[in-house]
DNA sequence: GTCGCTATTGCAACGCGTTGCGCTACGATC
DNA sequence: GATCGTAGCGCAACGCGTTGCAATAGCGAC
């Protein structure tokens, strides 16, 4: 039965996707912990890119005595249930996206350092690119491509 | 004056990229020492792509008292020659192209492990779409995207 | 051949990410 | 409310990659 079992109805209106992940997790076994809730609280803040590190240094601010194990593990669990998805950066650094809306790439500028998104299209593009070259079926969500943007270019 | 200055004829006829690398050094200021020569040596019997691990383990054989640091030092000076480029597997792990003839992304494939070389045609594809989506210009080298090959998809 | 400058080495320590293990405490059941 | 199986916790240790520093040793100059 798929209805908002959130007790307060005033939070069910908004809907958030966070709402339902206490009862998302009971419901595969798994349970919910006072480091989770903690974590869940940060990635609300978050939404968009986050380093594993630090996501793992606000955990620290919430509860001290959270273990990077502990938020590394939880990352994981989030990820299957679809609320993160991982990459990682130009340096090979863990990188979570938050709530991705839509599957999208990313692009890292090594002038400025900045991020940016592949448009949709474009990520459409390169994969069907690569469809027809090696028959490769690819997962744009983990890779981030290095070079320089726009405006860093001489 | 680019004249081959190897001492020995029947190995300049030969004429290896790798010949040249000691007077290469020494022309910058920098030095030809027992641990780049045994590095550049297992270079040699690597053309394609090894991990930093990989490395480090094959010149240890070579010389029991090759520090890790010394490599990771030394494969920064090759990279700076041209001679070796390094990129993120993607797990995140180093990943060193021995004499790229050609730029080239990879792509590796979760399913079997294997890294595959995409094609310099659909490289050039996939940089031109980058470009013209945020005026991105891309350093395809550096990059490994994830995905299953044509074998791997159920 | 000797000297001296300095690039390079090895060491030790750090940061990030992962893993194995014993103990804790979540939460279903009674 | 008390019991109990087990998911999850913190801890400690590991592997990879990087960096700072003091000692070493290329190699150019004399």
């Amino acid at each position: 039965m798929p209805q908002p079992d959130s007790p307060d109805p005033a939070r069910a209106s908004v809907a958030s996707p966070w709402d339902g992940v206490a009862d998302r997790l009971r419901a595969s076994g798994l349970r919910w912990t006072p480091q989770r809730r903690n974590l869940v609280e940060v990635l609300r803040e978050h939404e968009g890119h986050v380093t594993a590190t630090d996501l793992i240094a606000r955990c620290r601010e919430l509860d001290g005595t959270t273990t990077p194990s502990t938020v590394y593990r939880t990352l994981d669990v989030l990820e299957n249930l679809g609320l993160v998805r991982h990459g990682h950066a130009a340096d090979g650094r863990e990188e979570y996206h938050v709530l991705p809306e839509h599957v999208h790439g990313h692009l890292y500028c090594v002038g400025c350092g900045t991020t940016w998104e592949i448009r949709p299209e474009t990520g459409a593009l390169i994969v069907d690119a690569l469809a027809a070259d090696l028959g490769f079926s690819v997962d744009l969500t983990h890779v981030t491509i290095a070079g320089r943007c726009e405006g860093c270019q001489e």
